[in-house]
DNA sequence: CTCGGACCTTGACCTATATCAAGAAAACGC
DNA sequence: GCGTTTTCTTGATATAGGTCAAGGTCCGAG
């Protein structure tokens, strides 16, 4: 069953005992889309969400301006458009696909009636949740208190926090791409990294970073410090 | 009981039956805070979550810099501080009360006790988290996408909802209060409020704002339209 | 290899909004 | 009711970052 074995392979599930994946794989669908093909749109009606098995999933916002905001990418293993499930009716957001992938779909409605059977499941949503929204606060911490070589310097950090015994990082998205995550443009971007390099806080090789003064960076981000 | 009936006053219980009632009043506790005085901290260790039973309370983050964003104002009937429950070990900001409050405390492991017992409860859960993603979606839109006038105007267009008859709204709480909850500060709001009112857009009286022209509002708040 | 397109960088400019400073108004205690 | 304090408004100024425009670099298709 391979859908089974697919479940396994997502965070929110793992751990699950195995009765309670044969429940969820009766329902679960898969679903394959192309590079730069959309999975949903903002204002979309919503029965279920999703979970990256293959690929690359990026959760955006649009402005009537045109202008886009990335609030998230999301890969193997990771479950996006949860938000919206238990209450909301429609997806608050755009999803498309960054490269073919393979994605499953959980409905909503068979799995309120498995959760209400088993608690474990509702659990873990919660937990989900939890985290979903711990992101979204330090999101709107970082967008209304701090500027831009703030949020940059947190990401790259938290990036190393992937790989913590190396220097270097390499950028998850174009940089472009990365703009738009951190609330701002290309060029902006562009002028920043190279502020920063300037500064000697981070070596830059095209999509590698090498973070020369963590510490410095570490203060930029938390606002204590600022970029000259 | 008195507790009893207080849980029966919050949105987040309602609906829920006697029975569940009795089992959460075995837990609840209460807490009455004077105005000015915070209920946590940022950073707090994190073993439950509250409700507002009567007053204010509103949820913060401060920059190193001092500046503050308040990202909710709270009032009766409304839980705050379950953001982190399950997955996060601190708050993720502050709280403080407005005005003399009393709230209640719903500890963790109890409650996951009960849920595990009542699915009700955890789906119940499961929808409040859900509404406050989509309020954190919108606030990051707002944030990374938006100007301060079309905050401004989405926030005044919100506030009538609560009274769709009236034009007039009353602001819920101080203009520099309301400055940081938009992300912005005292001044910057003080001016925007001015040039909608040359405008014509809304009517200013004190804390009472008239909107005079819902239609271009809702095309500022959408950002469709710019203030001249 | 080389053409074309996507992506990135750089520069000149402009606008939104923060900062600083001072005054006006409103709220509050007595 | 009056002075004090807090809150709000207004003005002058500074700056971060967005916009527009022009190259530059990299990479894949043919």
């Amino acid at each position: 069953m391979p859908i089974r074995d697919d479940l396994e392979t997502l965070d929110f599930f793992k751990g699950l005992d195995g009765s309670l994946l044969d429940l969820l794989a009766a329902f679960v669908q898969t679903r394959t889309v192309a590079k730069g093909e959309a999975v949903f749109a903002d204002g979309d009606a919503c029965d279920g969400f999703y979970a990256v098995l293959q690929g690359q999933v990026r959760i955006y916002k649009m402005s009537p301006a045109g202008r886009e905001h990335i609030l998230h990418v999301f890969g193997p293993g990771e479950a996006f458009g949860e938000v919206a499930v238990f209450k909301g009716l429609r997806f608050p957001a755009h999803a498309q696909a960054l490269r073919a992938s393979r994605l499953a779909f959980i409905p909503r409605e068979p799995l309120k009636r498995a959760m209400a059977r088993e608690p474990e499941l509702a659990l873990g949503m919660l937990g989900l949740l939890s985290l979903r929204l711990l992101h979204f606060v330090r999101k709107v911490e970082e967008l209304g208190l701090k500027e831009v070589p703030a949020r940059l310097a947190a990401h790259l950090l938290l990036l190393r926090e992937e790989h913590p015994e190396s220097q270097t990082v390499t950028l998850d998205m174009a940089k472009g791409q990365l703009a738009t995550y951190l609330g701002t443009i290309p060029e902006t971007l562009s002028r920043i990294l190279k502020r920063l390099a300037d500064q000697q806080l981070i070596a830059l090789d095209g999509h590698r970073i090498t973070l020369l003064d963590p510490a410095t960076l570490a203060a930029l981000a938390s606002g204590e410090e600022r970029l000259e």
